[in-house]
DNA sequence: GCGACAG
DNA sequence: ATCTTGTCGC
């Protein structure tokens, strides 16, 4: 028998999107078959003002072997926060540049499980597409949870760019050798840009959309901002309590 | 072989 | 990511 074409995006994550890779070997293997669930022909949500947008941050201890996730939902047209969950425990995976997401992820799954309602779209801290083997954080995330999507990172990683003009919304493509993985995105003007990539069903276009309307006021995105506070309260308050996984 | 290297 | 004082500017 001849398998038949898995059809992507259809039906729940399979459950290998979120097995604990002891090796660097295994995680990358394990990259290489989850990449075949990335979606990437869908545009996404519209960035109008409507639904709901999540950011998740990570924040560590790696001493006290802690790792604190958050998610903070935002209401897309007011950026009011609607809702947010954390989840803290031991730290999975040790960072090696291309595998972020073995370190990340486990614990952003449990905060998002706390979630009364799923976001329309997910912004993370990180890479999407624009990774090595074209699954950073935002589409390991994406086919593991079924959502949209879209990775904001602070620096280029190895990828080469032009600088984007002064003004707000000027860009410039994030390319790795000819193929164009991200931008170059400038959310304030006269400050470093940020780098946009699509992860699991958002294109490109529609995600730097997202963005500009995140950043009303700061470089990162509203969503991120609030994660990024939200998870270091949560892993101060861990460590305050005693919490701590010691060899 | 030696750097560079999302967070 | 995290360790960390002061300093410049709106």
């Amino acid at each position: 028998m001849t398998d038949v074409p898995t059809p992507p995006a259809a039906g729940p994550p399979p459950d290998r999107c979120r097995a604990a890779p002891r090796t660097e070997a295994e995680a990358v293997a394990l990259q290489e078959s989850l990449r075949s669930l990335l979606v990437r022909d869908e545009s996404g949500p519209p960035a109008d003002g409507t639904g709901t947008v999540a950011g998740v941050d990570v924040a560590y201890d790696d001493a006290r072997d802690l790792v604190a996730a958050a998610v903070v939902v935002l209401d897309a047209g007011s950026l009011d926060v609607v809702a947010e969950a954390t989840a803290v425990g031991p730290v999975p995976f040790p960072y090696v540049p291309g595998l972020l997401a073995f370190r990340e992820v486990p614990a952003v799954l449990r905060a998002l499980d706390r979630l009364d309602d799923l976001p329309d779209l997910v912004v993370c801290d990180g890479y999407g597409v624009a990774h090595p083997r074209r699954f950073g954080l935002a589409c390991h995330l994406g086919v593991a949870t079924g959502l949209p999507t879209i990775g904001v990172a602070k620096s280029p990683f190895t990828f080469r760019h032009d600088d984007p003009g002064p003004a707000r919304g000027a860009f410039s493509p994030l390319r790795d050798g000819a193929e164009e993985v991200g931008r170059a995105l400038r959310t304030r003007a006269e400050v470093k840009p940020v780098f946009v990539s699509a992860g699991h069903r958002v294109d490109l276009d529609t995600a730097c959309a997202h963005v500009l309307r995140l950043t009303p006021r700061y470089r990162q995105p509203e969503p991120v901002r609030r994660a990024d506070r939200r998870c270091r309260d949560a892993l101060a308050a861990a460590v305050a309590a005693g919490a701590h996984h010691p060899a």
